[in-house]
DNA sequence: TGTGTCACCGACCGTTCGTTCAGTAGACCG
DNA sequence: CGGTCTACTGAACGAACGGTCGGTGACACA
């Protein structure tokens, strides 16, 4: 009984031009299947066998695409936050009224989640142990401050209630937006659109049914 | 520069009835240092090494208060799973309208969260790599589904909103819950009831500001 | 058929891991 | 002082860890 699934040798280049040489893996397939296996059993609780298992191939092999370990959790860490602050960027995150701002972010980080949902995972439980998670946690801070510094123009224009601290409330609002990685299935079904729409509503509205 | 704090010899019998023999520490007081080490730098990202240093003793010593690494997760995700299911027991979980019943249990849950902040904090990490850390997911998952029964008779009620699915709902509610433990700080004043209030405005009420 | 290119194997290295054990040290009581 | 309780040390163990290296296998194109 494995604890991993079973070798994924569908590989690199099942999609996109054919390369000469060898087939089988290359340094993108292998960061998927990584960030994967990582998000299973924790980055410090996958060895390199867990790996190469996971893979099809011997641990040696590993070191044939990237330089080590670290450089799978970097290169993860790396693409979850590109994703991440490329939302922060886009026109409906820079133009129109903060609490408009707000919910576009707030959707964009739902659709990056769900759409790079190992990586974000493996972003949201990193613990600054190495260089490399502090960088992460380093670049987490910021986005975090930019989601903050949102919510407190909204209580200046009058569409958020004043009455609850903005840090707090900012950090509520994206405890529930990174919730999603924990119990978010991709194969079933539930499009990511129905879970921003909830989330979107339960967040500006609240839970309980409106009066009329 | 350490990575964590200099040694815990506050110890065991700072509070309570001296015992007889050498002082220094006991199994509670190396849970307790355990437990906020794990946080620091995840379960399977602290050696025995790392707690010994914490403790202030060598490694050999923790053998003489636990049997060993995963006794010490066992304790502790064991006790914030039995404060947690307290919390559901109590009288204002089990008695009135839904909808006030899963406020109680929201609140309680802040309270246990901020309380035991060191064990939750690890039992919302756990990957399930393990037979102690797969009993604790099976316990977390059936505290879950009791959520979820709450937001659903809600729903009967009337209290709760029907558009949306109930089962997202009282996830991304308790992952605004759970989110509390990645940024609380102890220190920092804010007391626990301050969270508990806003955290119940935004999950019942929502982040608009009311029309009038 | 030969050549270039890329993917991989298997044996091995030094280190760190969790754990064990025989012995030691300090505080209290008589 | 001796006796008893508890806490701890230091050296060692086998296993597992991340990583290295020289050699081999499989394809594309000529």
């Amino acid at each position: 009984m494995a604890r991993t699934s079973a070798p994924d040798d569908s590989a690199a280049r099942s999609t996109g031009r054919r390369r000469s040489g060898r087939p089988g893996h290359d340094a993108d397939s292998v960061l998927r299947v990584a960030a994967r296996v990582f998000n299973e059993r924790g980055y410090d609780g996958t060895s390199m066998e867990d790996l190469a298992r996971a893979l099809g191939v011997t641990k040696s092999a590993i070191y044939h695409h990237v330089s080590g370990k670290t450089e799978l959790l970097r290169r993860s860490l790396d693409l979850a936050m590109d994703a991440l602050f490329e939302v922060t960027g886009e026109e409906g995150a820079t133009t129109g009224r903060a609490i408009d701002r707000l919910e576009h972010v707030m959707r964009g980080s739902v659709r990056v989640l769900v759409e790079e949902l190992p990586h974000v995972t493996l972003l949201l439980r990193v613990r600054g142990n190495t260089d490399v998670e502090k960088r992460a946690l380093e670049r987490r801070r910021r986005f975090d401050h930019l989601i903050a510094d949102l919510v407190r123009e909204g209580v200046v224009d009058g569409d958020v209630r004043s009455d609850v601290d903005p840090a707090v409330a900012s950090r509520l609002l994206f405890g529930m937006v990174n919730s999603i990685v924990e119990w978010y299935k991709p194969d079933r079904g539930l499009a990511c659109e129905e879970i921003a729409d909830a989330l979107v509503r339960i967040a500006f509205q609240g839970m309980r049914a409106s009066k009329e």
